[in-house]
DNA sequence: ATTTTTATTTAGAATAATTCTTGATCTCAA
DNA sequence: TTGAGATCAAGAATTATTCTAAATAAAAAT
């Protein structure tokens, strides 16, 4: 008889997140995400991963961030075809991408706010997930006079 | 032919548009989204434009795809990392994936709303370009019974 | 503790959407 | 009409991602 129970796992390498297993390749990319928070594509974590974990591989980096993703602890960001990009903050927030340095930033939802209000949503829908990406030009950036388009 | 229309029509080529040449091809493929607004793939696009014109290639679709969207003339669609869609409507709306049937609704912006109130972006921000994709279940495929998954 | 089962990792091949390249063709303007 | 520049077509190339299969590790059962 294969295991059944569906959630309530026991000991060691659970996390409590469902069926989800902290493996040492797990927790390497997990922290990855948490010590810099920049929205890094799946290379760049595969990059950083091997600085604490030589032999870990793209492969595995990639089925990491997925199987993280679909346990909830970490988000996919998307910004129009580019590589995908991941970030651990699981508060409900929308990105803003700058077009100036290419950073993305993670843009907090007001307290009261109601996203679907503004919507002329069909009698019925059933809304899973919605996300908001915004382009433009960060604050840093803007303020740089044009000429001086130089880095940052 | 069906539809009259806005932009694109006048006399020779030229649409008013920046330095945008209405071509045979283009408008082919403006017609394509205009005919059917499903907001069809690249390779749909395609498909249906051959039916118009033969001769047309993908690449050609692909470029004049981009370049009515540089031109702002049609709207490119991204949810997730699946492939691109594109739709002609213009106006300001955020798209509604059905999981279910898989089908992209545009869903229209209430007449006073106001996007960027909700979020709490640092001063001196300047938004180019908001991009509002939700996911879930169209009241079509939500209230048929689980049991008749069937189509549509 | 040893065996059995199941999940995970790895490396590389495969995929799919998109972009690029090159030469041909078309359009506009002189 | 000619020349310049834009656009098109066909196929090769690219790239992020997914898949495959074998090896390893972890958990469960004996």
């Amino acid at each position: 008889m294969p295991h059944s129970s569906s959630i309530a796992e026991s000991a060691s390498t659970h996390s409590g997140f469902g069926d989800f297993r902290m493996t040492k390749q797990r927790k390497v990319v997990y922290d990855v995400l948490m010590d810099e928070r920049d929205h890094p594509t799946a290379s760049e974590v595969f990059l950083r991963a091997k600085g604490k974990m030589p032999g870990i591989s793209l492969a595995t980096v990639y089925n990491c961030l997925e199987t993280m993703t679909q346990a909830g602890l970490i988000k996919q960001v998307n910004v129009d075809r580019e590589a995908s990009r991941y970030c651990p903050n699981l508060r409900p927030h929308a990105h803003f991408f700058c077009s100036e340095c290419e950073q993305i930033y993670d843009i907090d939802l007001r307290r009261h706010a109601d996203l679907e209000a503004a919507w002329e949503l069909p009698e019925g829908s059933r809304i899973d997930h919605v996300d908001v990406a915004m382009k433009g030009v960060c604050p840093k950036c803007g303020s740089a006079t044009d000429l001086s388009k130089s880095e940052n």
